[in-house]
DNA sequence: CTGTTAGCGCATTCAC
DNA sequence: GTGAATGCGCTAACAG
């Protein structure tokens, strides 16, 4: 096997062990598990092998241990905004376990996604699977394999983790209302979204609970110009306020509305969901809070526990949202 | 070794071998070196395997060889939206070479970002820095380890990719001036990073080379606080545009201004760095697009090639940018 | 508390 | 073209 020479060869353990006259054991000891040996004798091997600049092979402990301190996460797309804070969030829980994160990047896909989940394999304790696009079957098939946690996707008998738009939507119906709102339009997302189904229902169930007026215009793609794009249908409903499947749809939706002259929130009110952009716009958005920052933590520190305590109790844990209301709200 | 039994065990190369009649030799090459056996028996042995549901270990192939197909990329903030497209980028290349990527957040701390390096080491082939907090010596060090390959920070003798704001930044004025601008401020991002150097650098330049007035205002954090802060001392400057580090700080800037009832661009202008969200607000923030998806298809691509031919010439890939205009921008 | 022994699963020299 | 032997670096039983 021809071995490219580093530049620094790394020293083994054997190396140690020979300089610190001890077996190899016992250095290894001194990395995994130091209570195990003499105090002194373990300080002695460390602080040799710091001079030595010796690290314990990842790769060799992994392939005689069968752990690897890895985790996979997969999500649909880096660039939306929704999923930036949940990757941070998964990535400062692993960091407390010390264990290393792959991300793969699905596009929305389900075959990239099998094969990302292909090429973890082998390499991660465990995978996070975020909106996932696979089938329930494939899930179930994936998690026979090694652990997998789901966030945003409810399959039985999967731990997940799901974010719970029901109060937010209908705290945000209730604001309108107050307002003195009798129209409201949801404008909705990906049918196949489980968030969107989930919106999309709460939403339903509010305006009934208010009796007031209320109708749904479907756009297939949850972006900018989509929004854009359901401002006639919109305004031809009659409504005075539209509550969006996102906030990038909702930004799309007041661009519409700037385009014809209808001011925000003067003359109509805008409210969107994930409250991914809400802070950084003028005016202000109003939306429906996720909390995906928890919604990554919560997920990786799940699994992280199934790491540890092999026991498969059916686990749904579900966060909750609530309205942070700005300026794009406002009396009709 | 106490393994932990899997849900459905892997098999090894051994028991393929012993299905199929041949040595575990015959069976390895059939994986990694299929034309150095017979046609018929790689085939046949291919076939077996994947009936048999095997895969070669990717853990113990790493041992043997030293390699394990995996690169690690560590960015400030996932948060920021400048960074997602990057590692969106480094994915797509990272997957065209069936490339794992390890993800890591140094939360803009050199010690985080040191401890993920450490952790990262001994699993990754080769490292991508964007935007490094370490020292010049401490990226030295690293690289002395393993492949480095550096976005946005330039240090000699390691492979570089710069997106370089010159053009664009200069462009910037140019638009203005041409709008009938006659005084513009640049706001000021983090002193200690290159590109805001390099953008304020490219900024004196231009304004210099049209004679117009213009200032400077320093803010130290690139967010949309820190640009709405600024907005006083801007107007104060009797500046009728701005030219802002980044977007964030553009679209806090344009807060501020709506604050005061500036109206935006009709009684001043705003021009923001990076394109993360030009086009998903309203007015359409005017900005110097940065080819971020580029840079780390860039970085990663270089990463790879330096992997294959261990040829160590000094790379300094430069990537411009230009002035993308929209509806912050105009005549004065 | 420490050393000895035996793999983890695979890639790779050598022979044949 | 194929098989037998050896080692990658480390951990975990088992003795002592």
């Amino acid at each position: 096997m021809v071995q490219k020479p580093p530049s620094r060869s790394a020293p083994t353990i054997s190396q140690v062990a020979a300089a610190a006259g001890v077996s190899r054991s016992t250095v290894s000891r001194a990395f995994s598990r130091p209570e195990a040996i003499g105090q002194a004798t373990a300080d002695r091997i460390r602080e040799l092998a710091r001079e030595m600049g010796y690290a314990p092979n990842h790769t060799a402990r992994a392939l005689s241990t069968g752990r690897h301190g890895n985790i996979g996460l997969i999500v649909p797309d880096v660039s939306n905004p929704f999923f930036p804070p949940l990757i941070r969030g998964a990535q400062v829980e692993a960091d407390r376990a010390d264990f290393c994160v792959f991300l793969g990047n699905s596009d929305e896909n389900p075959s990239q996604e099998a094969k990302l989940l292909e090429r973890f394999s082998g390499q991660v304790e465990g995978v996070v699977l975020v909106s996932s696009r696979l089938t329930d079957e494939q899930i179930i098939e994936a998690a026979q394999i090694r652990p997998v946690v789901l966030v945003n996707r409810d399959v039985e008998g999967i731990p997940r983790v799901l974010i719970d738009s029901s109060i937010g939507v209908s705290e945000a119906v209730a604001h309108l209302v107050a307002l003195g709102h009798r129209n409201i339009v949801y404008v909705s997302g990906p049918s196949k979204s489980w968030s969107n189904r989930q919106r999309r229902n709460a939403f339903k169930r509010a305006v009934k609970l208010a009796g007031i007026e209320a109708s749904i215009v479907y756009a297939d793609m949850a972006n900018y110009d989509s929004g854009r794009a359901q401002v006639p249908k919109i305004l031809a409903a009659g409504a005075s306020a539209a509550i969006c499947f996102d906030d990038l749809m909702a930004q799309g939706v007041m661009g519409g509305l700037a385009e014809r002259d209808v001011p925000v929130p003067a003359r109509f009110s805008v409210i969107g969901c994930d409250d991914v952009i809400g802070a950084t716009t003028y005016p202000a958005l109003t939306s429906v809070s996720s909390p995906t920052l928890q919604a990554g933590r919560t997920a990786v520190s799940i699994l992280l526990d199934r790491l540890e305590d092999n026991t498969s109790q059916d686990i749904r844990y579900t966060l909750d949202t609530r309205l942070v209301t700005r300026q794009t709200t406002g009396p009709v």
